[in-house]
DNA sequence: AGCACGCCGACT
DNA sequence: GTCGGCGTGCTC
């Protein structure tokens, strides 16, 4: 007797463990683990969806309290064993559930896609007679017969539209006898390769050699310890990639690419088409459910070999997985924002080491904390100094407290002024950049400091010239721009900053003559709005773009040879601990857009605190001296690496609950802190303290242990809510935020 | 997360 | 003596 350990789909710790069911004989045949069922739970036997997560023949629960499994909902498994136990890891990992972590790990699941295919009947007796005696009379019949001899199996649909006939001819064939129609699952291609051209590889350096020789040694003796490749912008990186994959394919197995989703545009995907043809796919956010939950079919089937998408394709069922490529190693949007809160940086290495595949980390300016492993040994390095075409911009840290001296009160220095100009009369192209965060157009009032802000969300609201309303960003609602101010009545209230919008303006007001295009969270909602951009500027439809991060991002314009940082204080003053790794990494970035091709870039960076380490640093493309810095203030200051940092969130509609709830926290905490292992900060509120009503709180706790941290935080969490009354209060719990929320 | 059971206050 | 409050505990 056997029974089914099944996870119920509920996302609670106390029903966070294996429940038994019982069998019915009629499914002992098709149930296999991986498979989601319908089964009764609880004591109104409300039916739950299970994830079959194994079998047991003993039970430790008497006999009579087992119920039965009602049905099945898959035909085949949609998680593996091996993804069991990468589900148990991020859910100790994570601090999320069972369910949670498979439900993230499963693809969103369709109905198939059912097309009705027709196809001659060959091999009924008789069948060239008949076939014969039908084509010779010039009906309809003949012409569908004549059609299915060159391209037997066509869809019904595609035979009615071409010949122009309706299912009639058709049905009557088969009552003929002479075809056949069967239904045909049918998986939706979402890559167009009819442009593709097959390219040449080229020939790599011998810097980009040995990184391709060392990973692959690594390949081929499954050593599994990660790799990370830091290579300059420019120096070629996609190539090792692409020699990297080309063996592991060759060798019969598949290969996972993450890039953030920002450069998921079709000039990179486009490099592995023309390189691996048919085999590639991907999948990302701009794609229906459908869609993606045929590229995942396609995966598990083994249609295709290799996948390229953001962090979510990491979960791609292939079933010889060789490597995993991480592009962009740094960037933020590799940690998930909703639970499970992983990151895939670590669910791709313990994928690896589940797998035994390789996993291969990439970037010019990698995050602090990968660097220093691979200082501890904890991770293998290998170095790409030199761009393939060996020369890096011109960069001009420009004083932007000696323009305002100069009198100089536009948002552009002269500096940067003149490349423009000199730009636009050789023909040549010009990025703007402006680092949004922290730096939004918010309306304030001169006279008395009175500021708009959404009093749901307590963050200010941002201007848009567009139809001269105020937005609130986090909760969407906007209000008209006042003409006076709402506390003092003064004239004086204006919108302050500058964003991208202004900028346009001000570039249209200087060169009038110009073509520009802008690209921020306002101009890429549409569906395709973003590569459309793109697409203008590579095809030189403008002359000046202007962006936000989104612009900085593995592009490659040939023709652009100034770029200019608006500010690039706004990064620097973010109050973040990551705020000077964050511009140094925005900086190379932008840099490295400047002149990739044979044309000698300038790159323009306005600052009021020139004298910043990381503006320094970036300047001089300088990243290990940039790490050997950064590494220092982090140690001494005991930041991650040196720590990690728990961030808890209370959020309630009732503000008084949760600071007490969070002040007898922190009492517990103090309670149970041996030798002072660990440091709190707060309870605060959080730096957005209030969201659709909602009153969000904190308490930060730092320490050098992961694990000991970790299980000092659960452990004090559970003294909590043995000794005070949790409900109504949402406890939201990240490991090593991105923002210090 | 739901739902039932259970033990105390204001009503027919 | 009963209806109903939501605290406590269990769910295969």
């Amino acid at each position: 007797m056997s029974f089914a350990d099944v996870i119920i789909s509920i996302t609670h710790k106390n029903v966070d463990k294996i429940f038994n069911y019982i069998i019915p004989d009629a499914m002992k045949s098709q149930l296999c683990v991986g498979m989601r069922v319908l089964v009764p739970f609880g004591k109104g036997n409300k039916t739950y969806e299970g994830y079959v997560i194994g079998f047991s023949d003993g039970i430790r629960v008497p006999f009579d309290k087992l119920k039965a499994i009602i049905s099945i909902l898959d035909k085949y498994p949609v998680f593996s064993e091996n993804t069991i136990m990468l589900a148990k890891f991020m859910k100790e990992k994570y601090y999320s559930t069972l369910s949670e972590c498979l439900r993230c790990i499963m693809p969103s699941i369709v109905k198939d896609k059912v097309k009705r295919y027709v196809y001659l009947n060959r091999k009924k007796e008789g069948f060239q007679e008949l076939f014969d005696k039908c084509v010779s009379k010039n009906n309809l019949q003949s012409k569908v017969l004549e059609f299915l001899s060159e391209f037997d199996g066509t869809a019904v649909g595609e035979i009615k539209m071409l010949l122009e006939i309706n299912l009639a001819p058709i049905t009557a064939l088969e009552k003929k006898g002479l075809v056949q129609i069967f239904d045909r699952e049918v998986k939706r291609d979402v890559l167009d390769f009819s442009y593709v051209k097959k390219t040449t590889p080229f020939v790599p350096t011998d810097e980009q050699k040995s990184a391709i020789d060392f990973i692959l040694n690594k390949f081929y003796t499954k050593d599994v310890k990660p790799v990370l490749i830091h290579g300059v912008t420019g120096s070629g990186k996609t190539e090792v990639y692409l020699r990297i994959i080309d063996v592991v394919l060759k060798e019969g197995k598949q290969a996972i690419v993450l890039v953030p989703e920002i450069s998921l545009t079709p000039q990179t995907v486009n490099r592995f088409m023309s390189r691996f043809g048919k085999l590639v796919s991907v999948t990302h956010s701009r794609l229906s459910a459908g869609e993606r939950f045929d590229q995942w079919k396609k995966a598990r089937e083994g249609e295709i070999s290799v996948m390229i998408g953001p962090r979510s394709a990491v979960f791609t069922p292939f079933s010889k997985l060789g490597a995993i490529i991480i592009d962009e190693e740094h960037e933020h949007t590799y940690k998930s924002e909703t639970t499970p809160k992983y990151d895939v940086r670590e669910v791709a290495c313990e994928i690896g080491r589940i797998c035994g595949s390789i996993t291969v980390f990439g970037s010019a300016t990698p995050d602090i904390s990968t660097y220093y492993k691979t200082q501890t040994g904890e991770f293998d390095l290998v170095t790409i100094n030199n761009r393939v075409n060996k020369s890096f911009p011109e960069i001009n840290v420009v004083d932007m407290r000696r323009e305002l001296e100069n009198g100089n009160k536009s948002v552009f220095s002269e500096a940067l002024l003149n490349a423009v100009e000199d730009n636009l009369l050789n023909k040549r192209q010009t990025i703007l950049f402006l680092n949004r965060r922290g730096y939004s157009t918010f309306v304030s009032c001169r006279k008395c400091g009175y500021v708009m802000e959404c009093k749901d969300c307590n963050v200010s609201y941002t201007y848009h010239l567009s139809n001269n309303r105020l937005i609130c960003h986090y909760c969407g609602k906007t209000v008209s721009n006042p003409e006076t101010c709402p506390q003092c009545g003064s004239k004086y209230i204006k919108y302050f900053g500058a964003g991208t919008q202004k900028i346009e303006e001000e570039t249209k007001k200087m060169f009038p003559e110009a073509r520009t295009l802008r690209m921020d969270l306002d101009t890429t909602s549409g569906k395709n709005a973003h590569e459309n951009i793109l697409k203008k500027f590579a095809s030189g439809e403008a002359d000046i773009l202007i962006g936000t991060q989104m612009i900085a991002k593995g592009l490659d314009f040939p023709n652009v040879s100034v770029v200019g940082v608006i500010a690039a204080d706004m990064s620097l003053n973010s109050g973040d601990f990551k705020c000077a790794e964050n511009t140094f990494q925005m900086l190379t970035q932008v840099a490295g857009r400047a002149g990739r091709a044979a044309l000698k870039g300038k790159v323009f960076i306005q600052t009021y605190n020139p004298e910043h380490y990381s503006i320094e640093f970036a300047k001089n493309n300088d990243y290990l001296s940039f790490y050997n810095h950064e590494i220092t203030v982090r140690k001494q200051l005991v930041y991650p690496p040196f720590s990690h940092i728990f961030f808890i969130m209370f959020v309630s509609k009732n503000e008084k609950k949760i600071i007490k709830a969070l002040f007898k926290l922190l009492d517990i905490m103090i309670k149970f802190n041996k030798n002072n292992q660990f440091e709190h900060i707060g309870p605060s509120p959080a730096s957005i303290s209030k969201i659709k009503n909602q009153y969000r709180w904190k308490i930060i706790v730092k320490g050098a242990l992961e694990k000991n941290l970790r299980n000092y935080v659960l452990y004090c969490l559970d003294r909590l809510s043995e000794s005070y009354d949790l409900s109504g209060i949402n406890i939201n719990i990240t490991l090593n935020p991105v923002y210090i929320m």
